[in-house]
DNA sequence: ATCTTTGCTAACCAAATGGTTAAACTTTAT
DNA sequence: ATAAAGTTTAACCATTTGGTTAGCAAAGAT
């Protein structure tokens, strides 16, 4: 066998199946489905991954490693918090319209099965915010910010950046819009939503 | 057979399809697991909502029309901006706290299958946020609030108070809590939110 | 009392589904 | 060239699953 087509075949698996369990979710997905997005037999998928459950944990575990590092540009650099927000709400914003099916799989299924959560803690060591929230206490001693919970204000940052694209349907429904201006209104949020939390938590 | 009889196995199946299917979802939930629930043979689910789909329409139909009248209050009534966000959040979050299922069931069943939306627009006429955009255009005109945009102070609002009950497995990871913790966190935002958005958006 | 309608169950069915196997084909090593 | 190891497929299997059926049981109507 050659080393590449080797590669080839697995990789391509993954990638079929990353589709189909990214739409369908790990019960709505079928193996089948996945071999033929993958232009291959259905045995292959138990040669190279022997099981649902295990080429599903693929799958997670690299959608996972994806938004990991995103989170941690927040949770554990050195610049201010508003820097921090600015930056983080912008990028994420963009991140996720390149991987708009990401934060909606990662929610459902841990949602679906809460454990998960304990593989990928161990996995990934530096989903942490003590950095953050002691940063932020700092802040707020120094009288650069307002009187601000560390974690509130953290689940509101991910609250204002991720609800959107999980709700992506309602929030169609409510703006009364199509794809297309679904996307300018996240365009918009780039900036948006770090002015709303700056507002919200700056001294002045 | 009795009239009440009749009603309560009609009944103690869309509990229990509730239960189920707002737990599993559409595709994880089990016709047999929905009859054991119920206490009755797996016939009777098919007598009484003819198909799996019919029955999960029932209950989506029912968990819906639970959450319409919430958004509602903040869609049209006639109270300032400051107290409808004041009061919708605090009574959102009891609200939530008591179906805690609800808000992701509807988001990760929207997700599964997008045409539902138009099935609830047409039952549920009101969900329109036309009013409350004129109305926080006409409270920026006024001086009261800050330039601000209705449709993503909207957003942002659902955001807020959604959210953590979405991401609940991935909240407890972060802030380190059990259940317990959560719910506390939970009964924090009842005002912390609304002070956040307030902040963010009144003029002062 | 008995006849009809309604509620309910056990047993059954066909299709779908995750998974396996045996054999063929390819590549690599000797 | 040939053997060994790795890759791929068609056919198959056991189980699960949504759904049906035929008949029993209970209640209401006559």
């Amino acid at each position: 066998m050659t080393k590449t087509k080797d590669k080839n075949t697995e990789e391509q698996i993954l990638m079929a199946a990353k589709d189909v369990f990214q739409t369908k979710g790990m019960d709505g997905a079928r193996m089948q489905e996945i071999a033929d997005k993958a232009g291959i037999n259905k045995a292959m998928l138990h040669y190279y991954y022997r099981s649902k459950q295990l080429l599903f944990e693929a799958v997670f575990k690299n959608a996972f490693s994806l938004l990991a590092p995103q989170l941690n540009k927040i949770l554990n650099d050195n610049s201010s918090i508003e820097d921090k927000v600015k930056n983080f709400s912008s990028n994420y914003i963009s991140f996720i319209i390149k991987h708009p099916y990401l934060p909606n799989f990662i929610i459902q299924e841990l949602n679906r099965n809460p454990d998960f959560i304990k593989n990928i803690q161990e996995n990934n060591s530096i989903l942490n915010i003590d950095k953050f929230k002691a940063q932020v206490a700092l802040e707020v001693e120094q009288g650069i910010l307002k009187p601000t919970k560390g974690d509130q204000l953290f689940i509101n940052i991910l609250a204002l950046n991720i609800f959107p694209f999980v709700a992506k349907p309602l929030v169609k429904a409510f703006v009364k819009t199509d794809d297309q201006g679904f996307k300018k209104l996240m365009e918009q949020r780039k900036t948006e939503v770090s002015e709303f939390i700056i507002h919200s938590i700056k001294q002045h």
